[in-house]
DNA sequence: CTAGGGTTAG
C-alpha cells in the first residue's frame, strides 16, 4: 500500500502485480483472493502480466485449482504464462501435468527457455525416466541451455536419479560456472548410487576450488556419503563445520548426522544429536536411531529407543517397522515379531515392499516358513527384494527345489535376480544337496542372468561340494579359481574335511582361515577336532598350544530360549536355573527316547582324551540341549521352540536335537552365530551335515 | 511475472 502512495504515476498493473507477489511471497492466500475478486468484479479482464502474476500466486499457495482455472480462461497466453503453468504444476508435484503442459506449449509453437526446461528437467527426473531425460536434454542443447547453471544442474540431477552417473557426470563436467546447488546435485548423485568415495572426493574438489558456499543441502549429501562410508572422522569433522555455520537447527541437518553417526556405529553421538533439541525426536532421526542398534546387534537399545520414541508421540513409519521387525528377525524374537506385524496390518505400511520384504525374512529366521509365504503370496507386485527374500528363506531351510522353482518364476514373472538372489539359491541347493543343479546354476548365471561369480559364490559352491563329501573335486574347484577362497569357504571346507575326516585338506583350510581370521576360536577347535577325530592326540595339544601361545581364548558357549516373554539363558554343565531338577530329570528321559530312536553319541570329536562315559555326560549337557529340554516342560506343546546360541551347535547336539524333534513331535529352531537350523520330524533344514 | 540441490531401509 504504501507504494501505491508514494508512486501514485506507475502503471496501475505494476502496481497490482506488486501486490499479488506480496500475497504470494507471505502465502497469503485469503488476500490473493481478494485482489483476484476485486479485479473480477471491476468488469476489467486482467492483462496477461498480472494474470500470469496471479497464477504464479495460487501456485505458490498450493491452490492449483484456481491457477489452472485461471490458465484455461486466459484468452492471450504468452511465453511465461506457460512457464508459469509448468512450475506450478511441478511445484505442487504434478509432474504428469507438467509435462503435458510442456509438450502443449512446445505443440502451440512456443519455444521454452531455461525456466520451462528447468521444470520439465524435474518432471523427468521425479519419474526416472531416462528416455524422457534424454529427450529433454537434447532439446537443452538444441536450444543452447545444456550448460546454463540451472538447466546444467537439474540435467545433472536427472541422470543420477535416473541411475545413469556416466551422463551426469558428463554434463556436470561441461558447466563452465557451478555453484552449491550444482555440486549437491552431483555429490548427492554419487551419494543415492552408491559411490561414496567419488561424493567425498567431489566434496573436496568443491573445496579446494574455493569460491562455494556450504550451505546444509550440501552438507547433508555429504554426511549421508560419510554414513555410508562408516567414515565417523570425517563426519565429525563436519559436524563441527554444521556448528560453526549454525545450521544444527535445521532438520534435516540433525537427521543426517544421526544417521550419519549411527552408520558409523557411534551409538553415542548419534543419540546424543537426537536428544540436542527440539527438532531431533522425528520419524527419520529415530529411525535411523533404531537401525543403528540393530545393524550394532544391541536389541536392547533398539527397543529402548523405539518406546521412547513412541512416547515422544511420534507414530512409527515404514522405516521405524522395517528396522524393528529386522531385529525381531536377528534375535529370533517370534512374539514380538507376531505383534508388530500385527501393528504394521493396522496401517497402509502393510503394503510397503521393503516391510513385507522384512516380515517374510522375519517369519523364516523364526522357524514359520509357511507364514513367510503367506506374507509373500499377499504381495501384490512382488519387486526384486521380495523375491530375494522369499529365496533366501527357502535357502535357509533348506528348501532347494522351492528355491529353484521360485528363481523361475522371478525371472518368468520379469524381476531381475541379483548376485544375493544367487548366493541364496547356491545356498538351498548346498543345504538340500541339489550339486548338480547348484553348479548348473553356478556355471550358467553370468551367460544368463549377466552376473559375474564373486568370492560369495565360490564360497557356496566349495561348501555346497564338501557336504556332499566330494572333497576332491572341491580341491579341483578351489585350485581353477580366478582368486582364493574367502573366509567363508575355507570354513565350510574345513568343517566338511571334519565330517568326512581329511586331515591334509583340513589343514590346509585351517592354515588359511588362521591367517585370514587369526581371533576366530572356532578353526583352532575344527582343526584340533579332526585330529581329535583320527586320535592324533598329540596334534591335538599341538593346537591347544598355538591357541594358548596366539592367546586365542575359546568362547564359552551360552544359550538362549524366550519362554512366556522372558529370556532364559543356560551354559554347559549349567545348572543354576530354579527349575534344575525337572530340566535333568527331561533330559535323562530324553536320552532314553533318542537312544530307542537311533541316537549314537558322537564323541570322536572331542578335543580331549577323557573317558568315554564322561564324554557323553559333556555332551549331553551342552547349553543348548539345556535350554531344548527346560522349553520342553514350559512351553505349550503347539509353539516352536526357538533356541539361541553364541557359538555353532556341535554335530551331536545337532543329530541329538534332530531326534528330539522326532520323538517330541516338536519344531525346533536353533540359531546358532553360523547359521540357522530347523528341526521336525527328525529331519534338520541344513542337511544332514552341520 | 517463470527455474535448480538435502535426511532413514533388503
Amino acid at each position: 500500500m504504501k507504494l501505491v502512495k508514494s508512486q501514485p504515476w506507475r502503471n496501475p498493473d505494476t502496481v497490482l502485480a506488486q501486490l499479488i507477489q506480496s500475497c504470494a511471497r507471505t502465502r497469503n492466500l485469503d488476500r490473493g483472493k481478494q485482489l483476484h475478486a476485486h479485479l473480477v468484479a471491476s468488469g476489467a479482464t486482467p492483462s496477461t502480466f498480472v494474470a500470469n502474476h496471479l497464477i504464479s500466486m495460487y501456485a505458490k499457495c498450493g491452490d492449483l485449482y484456481h491457477a489452472i482455472a485461471l490458465f484455461d480462461r486466459m484468452p492471450q497466453r504468452n511465453l511465461v504464462t506457460w512457464t508459469a503453468m509448468i512450475s506450478s504444476f511441478s511445484q505442487n508435484n504434478k509432474f504428469g501435468d507438467a509435462l503435458r503442459t510442456f509438450s502443449s506449449m512446445c505443440a502451440a509453437g512456443i519455444k521454452p527457455t531455461q525456466f520451462a526446461l528447468s521444470s520439465a528437467i524435474q518432471a523427468s527426473a521425479f519419474f526416472a525416466s531416462l528416455e524422457f531425460g534424454k529427450q529433454m536434454h537434447c532439446l537443452s542443447v538444441k536450444l543452447g541451455y545444456d550448460v546454463e547453471l540451472f538447466v546444467g544442474s537439474n540435467l545433472a540431477d536427472m541422470y543420477s536419479k535416473c541411475g545413469s552417473l556416466v551422463d551426469a557426470c558428463r554434463v556436470f563436467d561441461e558447466m563452465p560456472d557451478k555453484d552449491e546447488v550444482a555440486w549437491t546435485a552431483m555429490i548427492d548423485g554419487y551419494t543415492k548410487n552408491g559411490s561414496f568415495e567419488e561424493a567425498i572426493v567431489a566434496f573436496r574438489d568443491m573445496l579446494r576450488g574455493g569460491t562455494v558456499v556450504i550451505d546444509q543441502h550440501l552438507l547433508c549429501s555429504v554426511l549421508s556419503a560419510c554414513g555410508g562410508l562408516k567414515a565417523g572422522k570425517l563426519g565429525r569433522c563436519l559436524h563441527s563445520c554444521v556448528v560453526k555455520l549454525g545450521l544444527e537447527s535445521d532438520t534435516f541437518i540433525g537427521n543426517a548426522l544421526v544417521n550419519m553417526y549411527a552408520k558409523a556405529g557411534d551409538m553415542e553421538s548419534a543419540s546424543s544429536v537426537v536428544g540436542m533439541n527440539s527438532h531431533g525426536w522425528n520419524v527419520v532421526s529415530c529411525s535411523s536411531l533404531i537401525d543403528g542398534y540393530v545393524e550394532m546387534d544391541q536389541i536392547e537399545e533398539a527397543s529402548r529407543a523405539y518406546i521412547s520414541s513412541r512416547r515422544q508421540g511420534i507414530e512409527p513409519n515404514e522405516f521405524t517397522f522395517s528396522s524393528m521387525i529386522k531385529a525381531c528377525a536377528s534375535q529370533a524374537a517370534l512374539e514380538q515379531g507376531i505383534q508388530l506385524h500385527a501393528q504394521v496390518m493396522k496401517t497402509s505400511f502393510v503394503r510397503d515392499l521393503f516391510v513385507s520384504s522384512t516380515l517374510i525374512d522375519m517369519y523364516g529366521k523364526c522357524g514359520l516358513l509357511n507364514s513367510s509365504i503367506q506374507v509373500f503370496d499377499e504381495i501384490q507386485h512382488p519387486s526384486d527384494i521380495s523375491w530375494n527374500s522369499i529365496v533366501g528363506v527357502f535357502a535357509q531351510h533348506g528348501r532347494g527345489k522351492e528355491a529353484v522353482r521360485a528363481l523361475n518364476r522371478m525371472i518368468s514373472r520379469g524381476n531381475k535376480p541379483n548376485h544375493i538372489t544367487f548366493v541364496s539359491l547356491l545356498m538351498a541347493c548346498s543345504h538340500a544337496g541339489l550339486v548338480e543343479e547348484g553348479l548348473e546354476y553356478f556355471y550358467s548365471m553370468n551367460k544368463t542372468c549377466d552376473i559375474e561369480p564373486r568370492e560369495e559364490h565360490y564360497a557356496c559352491v566349495i561348501d555346497m561340494l564338501g557336504r556332499a563329501g566330494r572333497l576332491e573335486e572341491a580341491r579341483e574347484f578351489i585350485a581353477g579359481m580366478p582368486f582364493e577362497p574367502n573366509a567363508y569357504g575355507w570354513c565350510s571346507l574345513l568343517g566338511a574335511c571334519r565330517t568326512h575326516g581329511e586331515k591334509e585338506l583340513g589343514e590346509l583350510a585351517a592354515e588359511k582361515l588362521m591367517k585370514l581370521e587369526p581371533e576366530n576360536s572356532g578353526i583352532h577347535i575344527l582343526l584340533s577336532s579332526i585330529y581329535a577325530s583320527m586320535g592324533q592326540w598329540e596334534d591335538v595339544k599341538a593346537v591347544r598350544k598355538l591357541m594358548r601361545d596366539s592367546r586365542v581364548k575359546k568362547l564359552p558357549g551360552f544359550s538362549w530360549v524366550d519362554v512366556n516373554n522372558k529370556t532364559h539363558m543356560f551354559g554347559a554343565e549349567d545348572w543354576s536355573h530354579p527349575q534344575k531338577e525337572e530340566i535333568y530329570e527331561k533330559l535323562e528321559e530324553l536320552m532314553v527316547k533318542i537312544r530307542k530312536a537311533g541316537y549314537v553319541p558322537f564323541t570322536g570329536s572331542m578335543p580331549c582324551n577323557l573317558e568315554e562315559s564322561l564324554k557323553e555326560r559333556l555332551l549331553h549337557h551342552h547349553s543348548e540341549r539345556i535350554a531344548v529340554a527346560f522349553a520342553l516342560i514350559s512351553m505349550p506343546a503347539t509353539k516352536p521352540i526357538i533356541v539361541k546360541k553364541n557359538l555353532r551347535v556341535c554335530v551331536d547336539c545337532h543329530s541329538a536335537i534332530k531326534l528330539i524333534s522326532k520323538v517330541e513331535g516338536r519344531e525346533i529352531i536353533v540359531r546358532d552365530n553360523a547359521r540357522f537350523h530347523h528341526f521336525a520330524d527328525g529331519m534338520c533344514s541344513c542337511g544332514d551335515y552341520w
